[in-house]
DNA sequence: TATACGTGGCT
DNA sequence: TAGCCAAGTAT
């Protein structure tokens, strides 16, 4: 055992740590790789169902690498982040194709797959492998930074440097699958952002942070930019039988993958448009009805949607079938389509459209 | 090195 | 309540 930090921690996680998440039985690479790119940047709470209902649908890495993308897709939806989910699938099939279904118990093979970068390596060779691996999540980089009271913002490359240096000498040789685990719900459960429990911490004797009473101070702070506004349409298209129009976002950029509405230019008039869905569209429309628009942020810039009924007229056709389609609203439910979209088709109160 | 990428919880 | 942040990675 590497020093009493380590071993502080192990005791600590052998009475109060989680030991019971659904990645924890049946423990293998593959279960903890999902797990894993599912907890990126989304808490555990929120990651559980969806882990349920994904490792239901594609038990194994050769059904996850033959499945249809749309459906991997639909199975993230509500997640974010979707180039997780497109990136989980090309690994899949990376690691069928190249590695014969067998996960690398290497570090520089792990990152070697899409997704995969330096700390989600290094867990599924703890978590899965057993291996000596040191991870930095932002958990350990709070217990971390005010243990040691490292002063700046973590997104600072000399910042994160420290870190890594800090968690690296700390991570012992044996039981490095508990004391992952350990470190991880040590900052999730003890050492949380706001009102931290140092009472009760195993660390607290050691902690600089907590010697100086200042344990909030860390991790220091990103520095705040204005967000940008931005705005677009967005036009549920419905057709005579009912049915509204879908189209596939290109694989990069916001929701990329999924199934939305049609957006158009948002320099575009409201009487311009049905001229324009016309004209990118190759349909013919008739009776615009401009609806209440509303603002969404996301974590770089606020988006201001403004939502547009257009009828299609009868036997409108549309180019690119390959990349729209014609759907009744519970089909497109099935599909992967993103929550604020979801909430449009759906939410009659929100828009009073549908 | 800085920015893009989502959604939901917390204060 | 609006901003901050969360089991980070790719470009």
């Amino acid at each position: 055992m590497s020093d009493s930090f380590a071993q502080r921690l192990l005791d600590w996680y052998d009475r109060h740590g989680r030991k019971a998440l659904p990645w924890h039985h049946d423990r293998n690479a593959y279960r903890v790789w999902v797990s894993e790119i599912m907890l990126q940047q989304t808490q555990v709470a929120t990651v559980i169902p969806y882990y349920e209902a994904f490792m239901a649908r594609f038990p194994s890495v050769h059904a996850l690498a033959e499945a249809p993308v749309d459906d991997v897709l639909g199975h993230w939806s509500g997640l974010g982040y979707y180039a997780r989910a497109r990136n989980l699938q090309k690994a899949a099939q990376q690691v069928v194709t190249e590695f014969g279904g067998d996960f690398p118990a290497d570090q520089a093979q792990l990152e070697s797959l899409p997704g995969i970068g330096r700390s989600t390596a290094a867990a599924i060779l703890a978590q899965a492998f057993q291996q000596r691996a040191t991870i930095l999540d932002g958990n350990v980089k709070r217990v971390l930074a005010r243990h040691h009271a490292v002063d700046g913002w973590p997104g600072q490359t000399r910042v994160l440097n420290q870190l890594w240096d800090h968690a690296e000498s700390h991570t012992p040789t044996e039981r490095v699958r508990d004391y992952t685990q350990a470190i991880m719900d040590l900052g999730a459960m003890v050492c949380t952002r706001s009102r931290p429990g140092c009472d009760t911490c195993p660390l607290s004797s050691s902690c600089a942070a907590y010697a100086a009473d200042e344990a909030t101070r860390y991790p220091g702070s990103k520095p705040k930019k204005e967000k940008p506004e931005k705005s677009t349409w967005m036009v549920i298209l419905e057709d005579p039988d009912g049915r509204v129009l879908l189209e596939k976002r290109p694989a990069s950029g916001i929701w990329g993958g999924l199934w939305s509405l049609p957006e158009l230019d948002p320099a575009l008039e409201s009487d311009e448009l049905a001229e324009a869905c016309e004209r990118s569209l190759g349909l013919s429309c008739q009776d615009v009805t401009i609806q209440a628009g509303f603002r969404h942020t996301f974590s770089h810039y606020h988006l201001h949607i403004r939502p547009a009924l257009i009828a299609a007229r009868p036997q409108a056709r549309v180019a690119d079938d390959n990349d729209r389609r014609w759907l009744y609203r519970d089909e497109a439910l099935a599909l992967g389509l993103p929550a604020p979209i979801r909430t449009l088709l759906t939410d009659p109160g929100q828009t009073a459209l549908l």
